[in-house]
DNA sequence: ATCAGGTGTTAACGTTGTTAACGCATAGAG
DNA sequence: CTCTATGCGTTAACAACGTTAACACCTGAT
């Protein structure tokens, strides 16, 4: 019955939302299937009743992050280069809201609603924009996976000490290049999105000729 | 002593690479410590005295994975273009040359040598194309970003039955774009590796103006 | 010959993901 | 109203994991 699916499924999604919580307060490495059992007083098997195990489970985490996306798209611009910053900020900091987001998301592989839905939204910008089906596709996987990647790097430095790199980096005789470049700017995850996203949008406005 | 040194990590990368044999055979989640160690004949407590734990492990299985970065680059091209491209290809072949090799870099974080080495080589790159030792960095960590999060994602695709993408887009009155668009290039990763290159490349040569 | 420091081994501890087995309630059929 | 079947929660346990303490060994310097 459609109900009744609808019901599970929200029960579900209650649950990965608590798993989430318990990733942004201790990491990845400290969700458990029996802290998180405890964390909504119900007993462990209950939640193998909901999930076919661990990874469905951060699959459906996934899919929960990922349905913030069009959530904090702004959808401002008519332009296309706006609206396609806009979706690459959005799903940035929808993966910067959770710890670990970007290993949850990239981690998994689902094909559920809201994937789906991200996904007819970015290739709307492009189609839009005069590209051919092929070349949208392609632009929003680039896209896609630029944002992972650099999410994946900001969230896998912030346990870092970063005096640790700036030290390796002191005895320049060897790396010449390396101790002549400003490493303070490594950490400026900021400024590494907007030479990024600025980049990809160059790079896309000369394939659109 | 200098020799005793070179001798300890010569023998943790002999480790290493027995590791990253078991996670080319069962992938990243079957590497046990205990399998690793009936593989080298070796007891389990003398993997240990080499690393601090499972993680350090990681690290040096993702530094063996990096150190093969310089050794795939042809460095034929006088062009900071073909250079680039040289760079991204070879850092993508190191990635894919082992199981899970992204998620193994993308989780670990390292400044030891290898790392150091191909930053610095890099680094002289966009220094010798006339880049700021800003727009340096800007530019090698994007690329980095963009190959590991490219190569992430061919990789999680792996397991994957790709029917089950096809599938969920067929019911396609929901997501007309979706349902247009031609899904099999979403599995050509070498043509969205050439074309998310190709991109940034030009978008780098604007920045270089 | 003695002693110290690094190397390998045995055994074990606490946790983890996962599942089998059982009891309960609730809803539908007669 | 009674009987029955179906799904849900609970208890208990399993095998496997990462990690460490304690001890035995061997080698090389004094």
């Amino acid at each position: 019955m459609s109900i009744r699916e609808t019901k599970t499924t929200a029960r579900a999604e209650t649950v990965a939302r608590a798993a989430l919580a318990l990733v942004d307060s201790g990491g990845l490495e400290s969700l458990t299937m029996r802290k998180l059992a405890t964390s909504l007083d119900m007993q462990l098997p209950t939640i193998y009743r909901l999930f076919d195990g661990k990874q469905a489970l951060i699959d459906e985490m996934a899919e929960v992050i990922l349905a913030e996306v069009p959530e904090r798209m702004e959808r401002d611009g008519a332009d296309w280069r706006a609206r396609a910053a806009d979706f690459a900020k959005a799903m940035r900091s929808a993966l910067l809201a959770h710890r670990d987001g970007a290993r949850i998301v990239g981690g998994s592989y689902t094909t559920k609603r809201p994937t789906l839905t991200v996904a007819e939204e970015v290739f709307a910008i492009w189609r839009d924009a005069g590209f051919s089906p092929e070349s949208a596709l392609l632009a929003c996987t680039t896209l896609f996976c630029y944002v992972l990647g650099e999410v994946l790097e900001q969230q896998g430095a912030d346990g870092v000490e970063r005096g640790e790199l700036l030290a390796a980096v002191l005895p320049g005789a060897a790396y010449p290049h390396v101790a002549t470049t400003p490493m303070d700017l490594f950490f400026d995850f900021e400024a590494r999105f907007e030479f990024g996203l600025r980049v990809l949008l160059a790079g896309l406005s000369a394939e659109l000729r």
